[in-house]
DNA sequence: CATGTGACTGGTCCTAAACTGGTTGCGTAC
DNA sequence: GTACGCAACCAGTTTAGGACCAGTCACATG
């Protein structure tokens, strides 16, 4: 027999138990499975810090009685955070939450926050800042209904005063109504507007800078860009923002973290 | 939350019910088919965010006996959205609503895997296989100590015949004992050898190519490349290769995912 | 101090019941 | 023929129990 006899007064575990009962609705009857359930529950409980990194949770079979559910059901809600890496198995050991959850380096930022993340300090000059009707090619990368209002920035950036990148953003008006709204940090302006970019897909390419364009970028004609087309989509999918840029080949590059 | 739930028990059950019942007119007498009512009644629910991406639906016997429908009809009208990519059915699993599914493009894969997913084919032409001690910059990038033995793999990768990109690989002997183990691809040998590459950081720059290095790819020198460094990285955090290659900027891009 | 024991941990295996979708066959109505 | 209903069976999943192994750790013993 398996059996358990703990009885100790333990706060912490009480506690994420009753985290669990309750996030996990455990005595409702929902389609959705239990031990689904149980997981996404484990999961709001390491969010919520109601298990701190590093700490450790209750054994399976403590877990299993007090909330009379299965062993099997526990381990295998369990097993799924381990494939996710948010909990740490050993065995006769017990399991722990991970300590810290590496942080991505694949994260979206902003060209200001990007800069400032190397050190350097971002200017920006406007080139142009207008509104209109989409053309057919906008109204196809941003998937919108053709004749629908878009804004258009052209900005130079610069980092510590030099030339960066030249950009062209192409915004629906329905999440950037004027484009004077823009001082200089347009996800800024987004997010206050309750548009938070949540993903990115950006394309990268080497090429060679042409005369005008090298003139903005101060470097001379033939230079190396790194071009950098970004079609930026918020949480429901939608696309809030198609990006075109040059960035001068010289000075910057671009990290990327990869998995699996 | 948990005490309101006493007249019904079951309310997500209940609502998507309660949703297709007078979505789908079950009593009324049109000349529309059944299951093509009833098929549209889920195709609204889930539009309607009644059934949520990642929720799964009542059983067919329940959906059956709660609509006084034949279990054929259910399956027949569930048939349609699995065909749609809708729904995701699992024997013996219930059926669920399927989540997005945007593949993610942050996915560390070979020069081989890369290739076949645009659609061409992957070559290779071996330009030199050696083994040595690990210089002093090589011992630094891969964390070796100095003296440590590594190979070194120079080549020259294609698609559909045509040069794509040089490359040179730095790979710790221990992971790799002899160079002449890749024959084609280096994460295959990995793999096999139980090195399975995790995870990689990968920085990019945009720059001219040099006149040798513009006769391998089949460019005249001063066209753009795309440089390419790259730490792969195994579970425990080892690195296993350190590599360099230049792109052709003109037939090759870099696709990235960014989240958040 | 070292060390060994025992209680506890997760890892793995098993049985079993109650469900799930997958399939087939038979029947009725239009 | 198509639409619809009913029923049985198969295969897979979920959940509940249990038993045993192997690794870990705290604590008493020397």
């Amino acid at each position: 027999m398996d059996t358990i006899e703990t009885s100790k007064p333990q706060t912490e575990a009480d506690d994420l138990v009753a985290y669990l009962r309750d996030t996990a609705r455990l005595d409702a009857d929902t389609p959705t499975a239990l031990y689904q359930r149980l997981e996404d529950a484990l999961r709001g409980a390491i969010r919520d810090r109601v298990l701190p990194p590093g700490g450790v949770i209750p054994g399976e079979r403590e877990l299993a009685q007090r909330l009379s559910i299965s062993r099997v059901t526990i381990r295998k809600a369990i097993r799924a955070l381990v494939d996710d890496r948010l909990l740490v198995q050993r065995q006769g050991a017990r399991t722990a939450v991970a300590e810290r959850v590496e942080k991505p380096v694949s994260v979206l930022t902003s060209f200001s926050q990007d800069m400032l993340a190397r050190g350097l300090a971002p200017g920006t000059v406007w080139l142009a800042k207008d509104m209109g009707v989409a053309l057919p090619a906008e109204a196809m990368e941003l998937g919108l209904s053709p004749g629908t209002e878009v804004c258009r920035l052209r900005r130079l950036r610069t980092a510590d005063g030099q030339p960066m990148a030249l950009e062209l953003s192409i915004v629906p008006a329905a999440y950037l109504p004027s484009p004077d709204l823009v001082e200089t940090s347009l996800y800024t302006v987004l997010e206050e507007r309750g548009h938070s970019p949540s993903r990115a897909l950006q394309r990268m390419r080497s090429s060679i800078v042409g005369g005008n364009e090298a003139k903005l970028l101060g470097v001379p004609p033939g230079a190396p860009i790194l071009e950098i087309e970004r079609r930026v989509f918020l949480e429901g999918g939608q696309t809030v923002e198609y990006c075109r840029s040059l960035y001068r080949g010289d000075t910057y590059d671009f990290l990327v973290e990869l998995h699996r």
